[in-house]
DNA sequence: GTCTATAATCTGATAGAC
DNA sequence: GTCTATCAGATTATAGAC
């Protein structure tokens, strides 16, 4: 009996080796992609940078696209977790209209937190590169994340969600392309956050006159 | 005199002919980006596209970030002249608040209607490029025009021209990305529209109540 | 202004030894 | 699982003949 315990805890132990190094890997990549743009991205420097040989990064991804998709799994998982913290901070206690505005801002906070993540995860940028149906379901579920905050503060509208979405990337991409670093399209988040209520929501703007929220933005 | 005439008119040929070089070299351009991919541009692929060596091309563009560059300019007058048209469409007969949704509704198919065009003009996502400062002159001419079309209006909000862009290209890029040939963003262009005219110029929208405005998509 | 030739380097990916 | 060796090709760009 101890013997086949002990075999399963190797192979336990094998497949925990390995996803660290997987795990080394994609960190390696972000680093790279951050450094030389997301299309920028060769197996070769990639082993350097984990101390391998390029070759050797094939045991672990099948290719090029392979680790692409890895990261823009990780990347919708970043978002659920980061935009999870909201429902603990900004808690069921406070009123739903301020609880979407700090939605607002920390949706923006975490796409231009990091620029070469929302190019990968928002923008169709990268040739050849489509998600696998494993990783697109994170996607999936990131989206479901956000209509559920929607529907807590009680709204329905089917395309609330698309027009947020749409209005907060907009922000972000202007954000990142013709001002990166700057605040000239983030002082516009909370006057965006308020046209977004006042079109999909008014009655939950009626009781709270212009609290201008404000939102830490690093987690 | 005829001699110095002539010398005038074989130089003006030249450079006639060069021009129609270096525009039929940026128009083969436009081609294969869209074909491969913006950043899958190669001066191999267009040598071959326009009957050329590879190498010959250099005697037109100093670099395949100058081909980008008179691509980015390229895309700005087009923008230019695309938005001009609505002055002569939705005339000034018309009242302002018809005037800024025809415009919203010609700068969104202006988008869409050449994904990569948008891809260069308003995401950064070739790793090296920055457009010459002759290029970027135009890429401010072009906001310049959209500011005097609030202006016109009697939209004074320096920031409505911020928020209108960031809004019309978020709903471009979610259109593109997450849902491309189809409508499911298009088909909030006149609400965002409408959104829009109430937060920066809600006078605008008392008179006229909701009148649809449908606009044809090519020029 | 176009060509040949070529530099000098990078690319993703595979085969097979250990 | 990592290595060496290598494929088979791409890349941008320059030099110099014509």
């Amino acid at each position: 009996m101890s013997g086949k315990t002990n075999a399963v805890s190797v192979l336990d132990r094998r497949a925990t080796r390995r996803a660290a190094s997987r795990a080394e890997i994609v960190e390696a990549a972000w680093l790279l992609v951050r450094e030389q743009g997301l299309a920028g991205l060769s197996m070769r420097d990639l082993g350097d940078r984990v101390g391998m040989r390029a070759q050797s990064v094939y045991s672990y991804f099948d290719s090029k696209d392979d680790i692409y998709d890895a990261m823009f799994r990780q990347g919708y998982e970043e978002q659920l977790a980061w935009m999870a913290d909201d429902e603990g901070a900004a808690g069921g206690s406070e009123d739903p209209a301020t609880r979407l505005r700090v939605m607002a801002h920390r949706f923006f906070a975490f796409c231009t937190s990091d620029p070469v993540r929302y190019q990968l995860l928002f923008q169709r940028t990268i040739p050849g590169f489509e998600p696998s149906s494993a990783s697109y379901a994170v996607a999936l579920a990131a989206l479901e994340q956000m209509h559920a905050g929607f529907a807590r503060a009680g709204i329905t509208d089917p395309d609330a969600a698309d027009l947020a979405t749409a209005v907060l990337t907009g922000l972000t991409s202007q954000q990142i392309a013709n001002d990166p670093g700057g605040m000239r399209w983030e002082r516009l988040v909370d006057r965006a956050g308020t046209m977004l209520l006042r079109e999909v929501a008014p009655h939950l703007l009626a009781k709270t006159r212009k609290p201008t929220t404000r939102v830490r933005r690093t987690p």
